[in-house]
DNA sequence: GTACAAGTTGAACGGTGTTCACGTTAGATC
DNA sequence: GATCTAACGTGAACACCGTTCAACTTGTAC
């Protein structure tokens, strides 16, 4: 029974759902799929190209068309889509962030992003530009949100494991309790922040023509 | 003749300098300082730490006190003097990026960051968050101009060596004209997209105390 | 000059991504 | 149904990586 490409990828994501992206090892997965290491490089040139296609499968559904009335609810539709289409997965920010800074995505997201801005009216450079750094919020904000759960639930089972009745999480002590809130509501702030940056941008050409 | 904490940092950060974040192995950083691997085992406890240590060094100044008049000038003080300090190093945005990930540094840029949106009259709650939103912007941005601009270095230099009238950058083809300005310029749009998102933040609680 | 701490060595351990000549298997063609 | 060709896998190696540790040397303080 031979692989196929959609195997690979399969075999690919199960590993980084069960075990993380460290985990994630050529050998590994070789091993999962009852194969020679060697035998993943003629579906894929390298891991590199291997995590790209992983990466992009995670986004698949994200580009979907969007159906929030008005271009402010569609940002905050769009955004909420990559959120949690990057949380849906173990470690999926960080392997998206990983990848898009290499630049090994065909994901389209961030072009509906600057679609997003040419519809409210945006200039198309205006609207590149917000797009990347919507794009850039809400990858930083989603890494940092989920490595801050997988820490949380981590320590949660070494102190269950080690000792009963441990002391606080160290994270929670030295942050104070700013990180207790819905995480949710914490990506809507900073998401906001930028929607009212860009209508602020808006009234401003529109008093200025 | 035997190294010091420092002298190990100091060969860190030239190895950082001239071959790039990828070439720094602890072999390597070794071999340069004229030792054997496991000598720099006594004084960093491993790779990790030794790394936070460099991403802190490279963030040493953006601490000083801001002169800037005004929270909005600084917010952008601020934001300018992390974005410099991060290209000042070959890959410096990359190493802080994912050192301030996994939590290996010290610098306490994020709560300057806080401090400036206390003063410009944010809650302590706002203020904490936007803290946050203004640091995924920065970073999220300067990796990606970094990783373009040495991408591209490098693929002048290659195409300088093996073709001298070789087509354009297959960057440059891809992205349309859009990456072509300053990317300053580019930074500051980002920029003041936050900066209006608080300002219009202020505005509402001051209408509806 | 001795004692103790600071710093280094050399060699190994258990991994990693990647390559490649050579074998095997599957599906289309005659 | 035999044959051929392209797709696919094997097995073993290569060149690295971070990390550990007992034994040894070096520097400093008394």
């Amino acid at each position: 029974m031979q692989l196929r490409r959609g195997d690979v990828l399969d075999g690919a994501m199960a590993i980084l759902d069960e075990f993380g992206l460290a985990d994630l090892t050529m050998r590994r997965l070789a091993t999962a799929l009852g194969v020679q290491p060697g035998a993943l490089y003629w579906h894929f040139p390298n891991k590199q190209t291997l995590l790209g296609a992983l990466a992009d499968k995670i986004l698949e559904d994200v580009d979907a068309p969007v159906t929030a009335p008005g271009w402010d609810a569609e940002f905050t539709e769009l955004a909420h889509r990559l959120r949690t289409a990057l949380l849906a997965h173990r470690d999926g920010a960080e392997l998206v962030s990983a990848t898009y800074a290499s630049r090994m995505t065909n994901s389209r997201v961030r072009e509906s992003f600057a679609a997003v801005g040419l519809r409210s009216g945006l200039s198309r450079e205006h609207a590149e530009l917000s797009s990347y750094s919507l794009l850039y919020y809400v990858l930083g904000h989603t890494v940092d949100e989920q490595s801050r759960a997988q820490m949380e639930s981590a320590g949660a089972l070494t102190r269950a494991a080690l000792s009963p009745d441990a002391p606080q999480s160290p994270i929670a002590a030295y942050d104070g309790d700013l990180l207790d809130g819905d995480p949710a509501v914490r990506f809507d702030f900073g998401l906001s922040l930028f929607v009212d940056g860009i209508r602020a941008r808006l009234k401003d050409s529109a008093h200025r023509p």
